[in-house]
DNA sequence: AACTCGGGGCA
DNA sequence: TGCCCAGAGTT
């Protein structure tokens, strides 16, 4: 990938989606940290009405730390998986109180051992929550980024070697949303909107299935 | 690298 | 109904 198609590239997603940013509804870096652990296969939207009441009342460690994994069950039902959630968010709560001073650590090392926080959620949280460049890399990311050429890897950890490698350290956080973007409303990955894609001429997928059927 | 977890959205 | 999804943990 050479850098002037990434320049191009970068340039086509900054007209696309020229308001990227993250969705879901924070006000400090404890309620970011639930709700991107709530966002696992679940849409932001389900997150942001989830949150909306749950956030009101449970917006810190320490009063997250006093409920149990069945009282918070209830509140999270609606996003898939909550079982999961519920334990590790209440474990993680209760870590931040014994560990951390009930805040958010600010390392990757430290937000990884929280229970519920793999890699992509603690990119999340130091880029949106402490500004710190990281380059969070889903399943949309992945796939994005395969068919654009951004990186012939296959797992999370190296597109994100390659993707931080591509972009500038300020532009990381940016990039993230607009691919995540892109990925949801037209690079699907089944059925996606390649006839009204501005990034067609630099997708392996278009030129692969153009080439077939020409 | 493959499997588990096992709800919601959409065709 | 069936299939995939803005993941993480375990094997």
């Amino acid at each position: 990938m050479n850098a002037k198609t990434v320049i191009q590239i970068s340039i086509l997603l900054d007209e696309m989606y020229p308001h990227a940013v993250c969705e879901l509804n924070h006000q400090n870096p404890f309620e970011l940290l639930v709700a991107t652990i709530l966002s696992a296969q679940c849409t932001d939207k389900r997150v942001n009405e989830i949150t909306a009441r749950l956030f009101p009342r449970l917006n810190s460690a320490e009063k997250m730390a006093q409920l149990t994994e069945d009282e918070l069950i209830p509140l999270i039902r609606d996003c898939g998986l909550f079982n999961n959630k519920s334990k590790n968010i209440i474990a993680t709560a209760r870590q931040l109180v014994a560990l951390h001073g009930g805040s958010v650590p600010q390392t990757r090392e430290e937000l990884e051992s929280l229970p519920g926080v793999g890699r992509k959620t603690a990119n999340v949280v130091l880029a949106n929550a402490f500004s710190t460049p990281a380059f969070p890399v889903d399943t949309h990311v992945l796939r994005v980024s395969q068919r654009l050429g951004l990186s012939s890897e296959k797992t999370p950890e190296k597109v994100e070697a390659d993707l931080c490698q591509l972009f500038p350290q300020d532009q990381w956080i940016k990039k993230h949303h607009q691919i995540i973007f892109h990925g949801r409303n037209l690079c699907k990955a089944k059925k996606p909107l390649c006839n009204i894609c501005p990034l067609r001429n630099y997708c392996s997928l278009f030129l692969q299935e153009s080439g077939i059927k020409s």
